[in-house]
DNA sequence: CACGTTGCATGCAACGTTGCAAGAGCCGAG
DNA sequence: CTCGGCTCTTGCAACGTTGCATGCAACGTG
C-alpha cells in the first residue's frame, strides 16, 4: 500500500493539510512541525499522488509533444530541446508519436488523450480545419503554416528557405536543378510550399521549372530518396544538382550515387533541409537549410503558456528564421581532388 | 466549461452511474438508454477526466520509457517500435530522457513521476544497486545486464556480440584491430562488456590486445568518433580497421578518414553496433551489430506487464538475439574500385 | 488592558470517476 | 398467483489531494 497525506499525518501527529503544506512549500509552517513532517515522509516513502493533485488543481504541469514519427532525426532532435526547455520553465513533456495514421492522430487529438494541459503539434494527415475544430486543451501548430487559422503557429518561412536553397545551387553554377520530395497524396503543405520556393528561384535565374526534374516521393526517409535519386538518373535529363525536401531524402540520395559511381559534389549537387546531426558527419557532408531548432521550441512553449494563461486570445502567429549551411555536397569546385573538394588532411570538418 | 458525467447525466435525464456504464460498455443497458446517453454525450462533447478515472481505479494505463537521449538514433528506433507495439496492447507510452544527469535520473525514477503504471528504464549513470533500492512502480531495465539483481532485465549478450564483430574484422584479414568506445568515466558497464568482447576475439585469433589501439570516448556521438578516430591516426600503431561500440561513434570515424582521404574499407575497415537507420545508407554502408529491435520491445512489454500482474515475482532475465551484417564498412576486398567494394552501378544497396 | 495583526494549524468540502450492492420492473416456471 | 431470476438502473461512498475559511495562540501597539 502507498503512503498517502493522510498516513504521513498520522505518523506525524498533525493534519493532512498540514502535511499537504510542507509539501507544497507553503511558507507558514513552524520549522519544528515541518522537520518532523519530513521525517515521516522520508519514513514512509510518500510520493504526491498526481492523478488527485490533478483532479483537485485542474493543472497536470505536462505537455504533450505529437510528431508524427519520434525515430525521425529532424523530431527526435527538435523533441530533445523541446524537453530540455520545457524542463527549466517546470513543465514535463510527454511525446507521442501518430505513425502519419489519421486515425491515431485523431484519436491522439480529440479523444481522451493523457491529461496534458496543452500540446505541440505537428500536424500530418490532418487538415487545419479539422485541427481547429477540435476543442480540446490549448494547441500550438508546428511546422507549415497552411491558409489562416484560428490556432496558435510555430515555424518558418518554407517558401523563402526553399527558395535560399535552390539559389545557392544556381550561385555555384548547377544548370539542371531537380527537387526531390513532393508528396501529392498528402493535403500537408509543406512539399507544396518546398516546390514553390524551388520554382521561385529557378524563375528569379531566368529559368523555366521543368516538371520532369521534379520527382514526388511516398515518404520522406532515405529510402525514399534512393528511390527518387535513382528514378531521376534513368531520366533522358540527368541533372547536375538536386535540391532535396528533407535531409533525410538527401542522405538517400548521396547513396543512390553512390551506387552508380557518381560524385557529389563533382557530378551532382546535393542540398538537404532541417540540418540533422547527421548531415553534419556525412560523406560528403551535407548543405542544408537549418531552422533554428531552439528558437522554434522556445516559441512554441512561450506560445503554448500565453495561450494557457488565455485560451480565448487570437492565433499568434511565430515566423523562426533559419539558415543555409553550406557544406562539401554543394562545394564549388567541380573537378576538385575525390576528396571532398580538396580539403586538407588533418582538419576537421566545419560543424555549424 | 467541460462536460463531466454529473452534466451529461442531467442532459439524458439518466443517473450518473448509467452515464459512466455507457462510456465503460457495462454490457446491462437499455439500447433507447444507451442512445440517449451517446446523444448527451455527443451534444455536450464530453471527455472523460482522465485523472479523476486515475485516481479511482488506481491505474493509468500509461507506462513510462526512459531514456538517456531521445534524439540518438538508436534510442529513437527502439522507442519507435516500443510505442507502436505497447499501442497494439491498449497501452499509451510516455517517453522521457535523462540526458544521462545522475539527479534527473533519480527525479523520474524515484520522485513523482508522471502517473504511470510501470517503466522501461535505459539506466546511464545510476548503477543497478541504486535503481533496485527504489521502490516505485514495477521497473524492467534495459540495456547491459551487470551482474545480479532482484530486477527484471531485457538485453542481449553485448560480449558475445562484441566478440562476433571483431572475429569478423580478424576473419576479412586485418591484423592492427582498433576499439573505440570505453567510457571509464561511467558506471555503465557498456563499454567494458564490449572491450571484453572484443579481448575475447582477438585472443582467439592468438593475438594479444594492444591498448594503444584502445580509444575511450566522453560519449558515444559521432563527434566523438571523429575526435577518437583522429587520435588513433595521430599514434604511432595506425590500425587497419576500428570496431566501434556504436553506430554513431563508427559513422563519425568514417568521416574522420574521408578528411585523411583514407578509404573504408581499402584502408580501414569499420564496424559499428546497433543498426540504426543512418549506417544502412553511408557511404559506404556500416557493417554492424544488429540487435532485435522488435524482440527487445516485445520483451520490455511482456515482463513488465507480467511484473505488474506478479509485483512479487522473482526477477526475469530475457536474452534477446543479434545479427551481425556484413556491409561495405568491412568488405574484403583492399584493393578494389574507389567506388565501395565495386559494386555494380545500378544495384540498390543491400538493406537488412 | 483591549485590540488588531501575524504566524501557525486545522476541518470541511469538493474535484470526476467507478466499485459495491441493492432496488425496480419484468418474465417465465412452478 | 407466487416466486426466483433476469435485465436494467441507481445511490452511496471513496480514491488523495487542495481551496477556502476559520480557529487558536502569541505578539506588538495604542
Amino acid at each position: 500500500m502507498t503512503a498517502s497525506l493522510r498516513s504521513v499525518a498520522a505518523r506525524a501527529g498533525v493534519s493532512v493539510r498540514t502535511v499537504s503544506n510542507v509539501v507544497n512549500d507553503f511558507p507558514h509552517v513552524a520549522p519544528a512541525t515541518r522537520a518532523a513532517v519530513q521525517a515521516a515522509i522520508a519514513e514512509l516513502g510518500y510520493r504526491p499522488n498526481l492523478a488527485a493533485r490533478q483532479l483537485r488543481r485542474g493543472r497536470t504541469g505536462a505537455i504533450g509533444l505529437v510528431v508524427p514519427e519520434v525515430h525521425s532525426p529532424y523530431f527526435s532532435q527538435l523533441a530533445s530541446v523541446i524537453v530540455r526547455l520545457a524542463e527549466t520553465r517546470g513543465l514535463t513533456v510527454l511525446i507521442d508519436q501518430t505513425e502519419g495514421d489519421p486515425e491515431r492522430e485523431r484519436r491522439l487529438l480529440g479523444g481522451s488523450t493523457f491529461g496534458v494541459d496543452g500540446m505541440i503539434v505537428s500536424p500530418w494527415s490532418l487538415d487545419v480545419a479539422e485541427l481547429a475544430r477540435t476543442d480540446t486543451v490549448p494547441l500550438v501548430l508546428l511546422g507549415e503554416r497552411s491558409g489562416r487559422s484560428a490556432l496558435d503557429h510555430v515555424g518558418f518561412d518554407n517558401v523563402a528557405a526553399a527558395r535560399d536553397a535552390t539559389a545557392h545551387l544556381v550561385a555555384v553554377g548547377r544548370q539542371r536543378i531537380a527537387a526531390v520530395g513532393t508528396q501529392p497524396h498528402l493535403t500537408n503543405d509543406t512539399g507544396r510550399q518546398r516546390l514553390e520556393g524551388y520554382h521561385q528561384a529557378l524563375r528569379a535565374a531566368g529559368r523555366t521549372p521543368d516538371p520532369r526534374l521534379e520527382v514526388a516521393v511516398r515518404a520522406l526517409h532515405r529510402a525514399d530518396g534512393v528511390v527518387a535519386m535513382e528514378s531521376l538518373l534513368d531520366r533522358p535529363v540527368v541533372p547536375d544538382a538536386v535540391f532535396c525536401f528533407t535531409d533525410e531524402l538527401a542522405l538517400g540520395a548521396i547513396r543512390a550515387l553512390a551506387d552508380r559511381g557518381l560524385r557529389v559534389p563533382e557530378d551532382v549537387a546535393i542540398v538537404g533541409f532541417d540540418d540533422i546531426e547527421d548531415g553534419r558527419f556525412s560523406v560528403p557532408t551535407l548543405t542544408t537549410i537549418a531552422p533554428d531548432k531552439e528558437q522554434i521550441a522556445t516559441g512554441c512553449l512561450d506560445t503554448l503558456a500565453a495561450r494557457m494563461l488565455d485560451p480565448d486570445g487570437a492565433g499568434q502567429e511565430v515566423v523562426t528564421t533559419y539558415e543555409l549551411v553550406v557544406r562539401q555536397s554543394s562545394g564549388e569546385h567541380r573537378n576538385s581532388a575525390p576528396d571532398q573538394g580538396g580539403r586538407a588532411p588533418g582538419t576537421t570538418p566545419k560543424i555549424h
